[in-house]
DNA sequence: ACGGGCATGTAACTGGTTACATGATTCA
DNA sequence: TGAATCATGTAACCAGTTACATGCCCGT
């Protein structure tokens, strides 16, 4: 549910086709999420179908728009918090879960290997952003991708946190 | 691909069937990844299929068992660090990317909403880690639990984070 | 004339997910 | 007897994703 409701956000800003929402979203995330078109069109016929946005045809053109049903499901988008209702499936933590099923030992054997990776991937990543130029303020797509880069770099170092907690929690108790 | 791994991972520990597999997923995820009993069937239909997986029937009872490939695929989820290589689906960052399409003003407040949810969030759940027993030793379930909280903790907190610095990027530059 | 960008679409597949149907066993 | 748990499965849908086909228009 996520490019959906990012092309509902981009046409909230303005009517747009379908051509011109594929590289409104690319710029808009910075580059870093590439959209085939194909994605854009089958997404649009979805969000028609459920009523959240039509469309007026000119010249074999669609110029799509947000009806009322999509503009009241936008505002709830806007106000929600990415929910944790059924917790989030991630996939380090995944990984480390099933690595307890096969024992302590694995799973700190794990924690091990997932930590130097991450942090290999970590310094990268802040080589990557202090190499950057500091985008300028017009440049809508350097700040996202400004944005895209620190969310890595927040995520990278939470996930080395997580990891250190459960090698803490593992080690304490060695049974099992 | 998460359910998939995290099928082929209890599979390793040993032959099991369907409905053991269910079971076993959620005692190793803390109870906080339910699975529908459907789901579990289906995806080893997937793995059989893919050549991951192979079975023995008893009674019509089935015993599933990795295959080689099944174990060399294993072997490389193990290894593998949960790769960016297409970056992070987040959606807070799609909410805040694309928010910064309908103007800074906006963006900003819902940087600001969504920060008073996630801080607010973030008191329950360290609540709910401080009040929760420390788990005894034995108790896997326990400690899958803990160690998810443990994982929504630490990643509201980088949500915070990253959200401070999405305010300081653009309130440095109230220009657009 | 031709290649590249603009523009629209379809067909097919993937994994996740739910609802539903069926039957055996177990135990109160 | 009857509910709960064990056990296996099917049908259907969803959103994401890719590959492919078509054609127009513009600049070289």
């Amino acid at each position: 549910m996520a490019v959906r409701e990012g092309l509902l956000a981009l046409l909230e800003v303005g009517p747009r086709h379908g051509y011109q929402l594929k590289t409104a979203f690319e710029t808009a995330t910075g580059g870093v999420w590439p959209l085939n078109v194909g994605q854009v069109y089958t997404t649009l016929d979805r969000l028609e179908r459920d009523g959240l946005v039509e469309f007026a045809e000119h010249d074999g053109q669609k110029t799509y728009r947000l009806t009322v049903d999509g503009v009241t499901e936008l505002g709830a988008w806007w106000q929600a918090v990415p929910a944790e209702d059924p917790p989030p499936r991630d996939e380090l933590m995944l990984k480390v879960l099933m690595a307890i099923e096969h024992g302590a030992d694995h799973a700190l054997a794990v924690i091990t290997r997932q930590r130097s990776a991450l942090l290999a991937l970590l310094q990268e990543r802040r080589r990557d952003r202090s190499s950057a130029p500091s985008p300028a303020a017009g440049d809508g797509e350097a700040i996202a991708a400004a944005l895209v880069t620190d969310a890595l770099v927040v995520r990278a170092e939470a996930d080395l946190r997580w990891l250190d907690l459960c090698e803490a929690r593992l080690s304490r108790r060695k049974t099992r």
